[in-house]
DNA sequence: GCACGTCTTCAGAGATTGTTAAGAAGTCCT
DNA sequence: AGGACTTCTTAACAATCTCTGAAGACGTGC
């Protein structure tokens, strides 16, 4: 259950802020000023903050400026007016989302929803690939490589992914050429994938020479090398 | 076929109200005071209801206090007096539109498609968004580079927004068609895309012909740029 | 050493993206 | 409705990037 903290100067408006969302199942607890939300937040580590940008005594704005930065909390800004100064400071100052008053309880519930459930997701669910220490993200289409990001041209990529998604296994170069050319039956020569190895290599091999991800079967094809216990010399 | 409970206690205008929704299309029922509402409205659970806030009995404010919280309903309001609109729309009921009487019966079938469009459209997604330095606001159609804002078309923010939902992600132009086009299967000619992604980057990025926010991913489409570690030449 | 497979190199060919401009379509105002 | 204005679309061309194929050098297994 989420914990939402309520800053304004009107008890009405607190009051009737927890009412709906108490109804809604959130937990709520109150602050009638910028100071008095400063401590409250400290304490309880609200999981998300509601702030009246207009209050006497310590306002929204700087409690913004003091709290947001030393807490990741969400905060939804309740602003008076569509004034641009209020927009923009609440945008400069980390807001999360904003809505004007007089606001409709229901919108305002749902983006509490949206902001919350924004903020306790994972990013995006990425399509990776780890084997040795190089990662591949499908969905992004980036490689790091230890710790360094290198741009791969698309048969590169395919490759490349076609090899990690099964380390140890030895790929042919037809097989490979059916991953490069999008499963076109369309026949290209198998020497082509040779040079595609050989760029792929000088950009991912520390030293192309003796490859330690990209292995040749000499007459078979080629895999992505397995890890192995160290040898003995 | 959307339902509406109409809830008032003049039976005659009931009755034009039904004449004139049943001819638009939609299922109507009927509650002559809020007790009644809310057994109806519980049973049939309407997608809609239009309730006259001036009733005997149980009138419509209590109607809307036990009612509005237990089910997500979108609810207009009949009022006859203009005063307090404020309070009616946001704040101490959850009213999400009203009406004034006497009213116009166009204007009021107007409004009930128009939030019936809004009820059942997908769920709203925090307005702010933010990237590198970049801040976009879909609500105030706003857009922030570092300290200056910039002025995008349509379709230019459309795009933006819909890179900036997921940085690091690569979207193909036939995705971001769909994004500009509304989602109308239409297509379009994709290289339509690039023009919008040219006169973009002419507003957001500092050198255009090196893109830091917009990246281009050969043979895939574009993904805005994810913070990452410098990559060697 | 021989035969064969693999690696390297490089210059077109080919594909994708960037740029520009002009007409079409849509908006807004009078 | 008309005109001014903005935005979108389309198309052609330019710029850039990638792929392909060939040929010789090099390495491997027998």
């Amino acid at each position: 259950m989420s914990t939402i903290l309520v800053v304004d100067d009107e008890p009405a408006l607190r009051d009737m802020l927890r009412l709906y969302l108490e109804q809604e199942g959130f937990h709520v607890i109150e602050a009638g000023d910028g100071r008095r939300a400063l401590y409250v937040a400290r304490v309880e580590k609200p999981d998300l903050i509601i702030l009246d940008l207009m209050m006497p005594e310590m306002g929204g704005y700087e409690f913004l400026r003091a709290f947001a930065r030393e807490a990741r909390t969400p905060v939804i800004v309740l602003t008076a007016k569509i004034e641009d100064t209020d927009k923009i400071l609440g945008l400069e100052l980390g807001a999360d989302d904003y809505v004007t008053k007089p606001f409709n309880v229901r919108e305002l519930i749902a983006r509490v929803r949206a902001v919350l459930r924004r903020s306790q997701q994972a990013p995006i669910e990425p399509d990776i690939l780890r084997a040795a220490d190089i990662v591949l993200d499908r969905t992004g289409r980036t490689v790091k490589v230890g710790e360094r990001y290198v741009d791969l041209t698309p048969s590169e990529f395919a490759i490349l992914a076609t090899l990690m998604a099964a380390p140890g296994q030895v790929f042919s170069r037809l097989d490979l050429l059916d991953r490069v050319s999008g499963g076109d039956a369309f026949e290209g020569y198998e020497r082509t994938i040779d040079v595609h190895i050989r760029n792929l290599r000088a950009k991912i091999e520390a030293d192309p020479r003796h490859p330690a991800y990209i292995e040749t079967v000499y007459g078979m094809g080629y895999r992505f090398a397995l890890p192995r216990a160290p040898a003995l010399q």
